[in-house]
DNA sequence: GTCTATAACGAGATAGAC
DNA sequence: GTCTATCTCGTTATAGAC
C-alpha cells in the first residue's frame, strides 16, 4: 500500500520541503526578525537552493504571509486545546503564559511581537494578519477574564477588555526583555507577578 | 565676534552634520529597526552623500553604538530631571511613563526596545549597551519604588527589583503593541492600569 | 520539485579629488 | 567635510535544464 507509482518516493511526504522551509523561516524570523534573515539563510538550513524556495514561496512577502497564517492557526488550536484541557480561569491563564514560556525556551520571540517591532517595514498583508492575531488573543483573554470574574476565581478592576490588553502587552514585553538576558526565569517570575497583579490570580 | 577665520562659515555649527545624522538615524532605527534602514536612507534625509556618513561613522556598527550611547545619556538626564522636578514616587512614575508617551507620539518605538527585538543580530558593543540601559532603568525604578513603599505612597508585594522589572517590561510591551494600532491612547490607558496594579499607584 | 546560472539591484564601504 | 566614482558583496528574483 506504499507508493505504487506516481509521486517518486523521495522518503519525504509530498510537500515536506514546504513545511521544512516554513519551520526554518519561522525560527529565523523569531530569532533575527523578518529583516534579519535572507533566502540564503533558509536554503542553508533546509538544505535546498534559493531557487527551490522561490518555487514554494515566489516572494519573501508571500513567505511572511504563510508564516503568520500558519502561526495564527497553530495558536488558535493551542487556545482551543487550553479550553478543552482546563476548566478554571486561573488554570487557563497559567496555560496561556506557558505557551509563551515554550517559545522563549527556544530563544525565540513571539512571531507576532517581532512583527510588531518591524511593523512599519512589513507588507500590508502581514500587517493585517498581525493585527488580527493580536485581536484574537485579546478576545480569548477577555473571555477568560470575564469567566473568572463571574465565578469569583479572578479579581480585577476596570473592563475585561482593557485588562486583557494589559496582560497581552505585559507578556510580550516580558518576553522582549527576557531574551537579551537569555533568562527564561526572568520571564516566568515577571509573568507570574503580572497575572497576580492584573487579574488577581492567586 | 563671529567667525573671523579658521572654520569656513557654512551656517552650521562645527559638527552639525554629525548631530543631524544621529537624529535621522535614531528616528529610522526607532521606526524601522536597525536592520530596516540603510546609509542611503539616512543620507537622503540629511541631504548629504553616503560617503559623508562614513566620514562621521566609518561603519554602521559604530553608528549604532553612537546612537545607543547618546540615547542612554539623554535618558539618564531625563531621569535626573524627573528627580529634580518631582518629589513623590507616584509623580515620578507618572513622569517616567510620560517619557514613553513622548516617544510614542512620534510613532517611534523605544530605541532600546527595538534593539531588544533585534538583539541576536547586533554587534556586541550595542548588545552590551542595551543591557546597560535596561539595568539603569530598572535601578532607577527600583529606587523610586523603595521610596514610595517607605513613605506609604506606593503599595506592592514582593521585591522592588522584580516590580521594577515588571513595570519596565510592561511599558515596553504596551509600546510595542500600541504602535501597530497607531493608537497612543491604547498605551496611555494600559500604562495607567499597569502602574496602578503593579505599584499600587492611586 | 529541484537544480545551475544569472540577472538586477541595493547594501556597506573605500579612494581620492576638491 | 563633502563630494564623485567605484568596489565588493549579499539580496531578491527569474530562466530554463533536468
Amino acid at each position: 500500500m506504499t507508493a505504487t507509482s506516481d509521486p517518486p518516493d523521495t522518503g519525504r511526504t509530498p510537500s515536506d520541503t514546504r513545511a521544512r522551509v516554513l519551520d526554518a523561516a519561522e525560527r529565523l524570523v523569531q530569532v533575527r526578525g523578518f529583516n534579519g534573515f535572507s533566502y540564503a539563510d533558509v536554503a542553508g538550513e533546509v538544505g535546498v537552493t534559493k531557487a527551490s524556495l522561490h518555487y514554494h514561496f515566489p516572494s519573501k512577502a508571500e513567505l511572511g504571509e504563510a508564516l503568520i497564517a500558519r502561526y495564527a492557526e497553530r495558536f488558535t488550536r493551542a487556545l482551543a486545546s487550553i479550553d478543552e484541557r482546563t476548566t478554571g480561569a486561573p488554570a487557563k491563564l497559567d496555560a496561556y503564559a506557558g505557551l509563551y514560556i515554550d517559545v522563549l525556551r527556544e530563544e525565540r520571540m513571539c512571531l507576532c511581537g517581532m512583527f510588531a517591532a518591524e511593523y512599519q517595514t512589513l507588507p500590508t498583508a502581514i500587517r493585517d494578519a498581525v493585527l488580527c492575531f493580536l485581536d484574537d488573543n485579546e478576545a480569548w483573554l477577555e473571555r477568560v477574564l470575564e469567566q473568572g470574574r463571574a465565578d469569583g476565581s479572578l479579581r480585577f478592576g476596570g473592563s475585561a477588555k482593557e485588562t486583557a490588553r494589559s496582560i497581552l502587552s505585559g507578556l510580550e514585553g516580558a518576553m522582549l526583555l527576557a531574551r537579551p538576558y537569555g533568562d527564561v526565569r526572568r520571564f516566568e517570575t515577571g509573568a507570574a507577578r503580572l497575572l497576580t497583579s492584573l487579574a488577581g490570580l492567586a
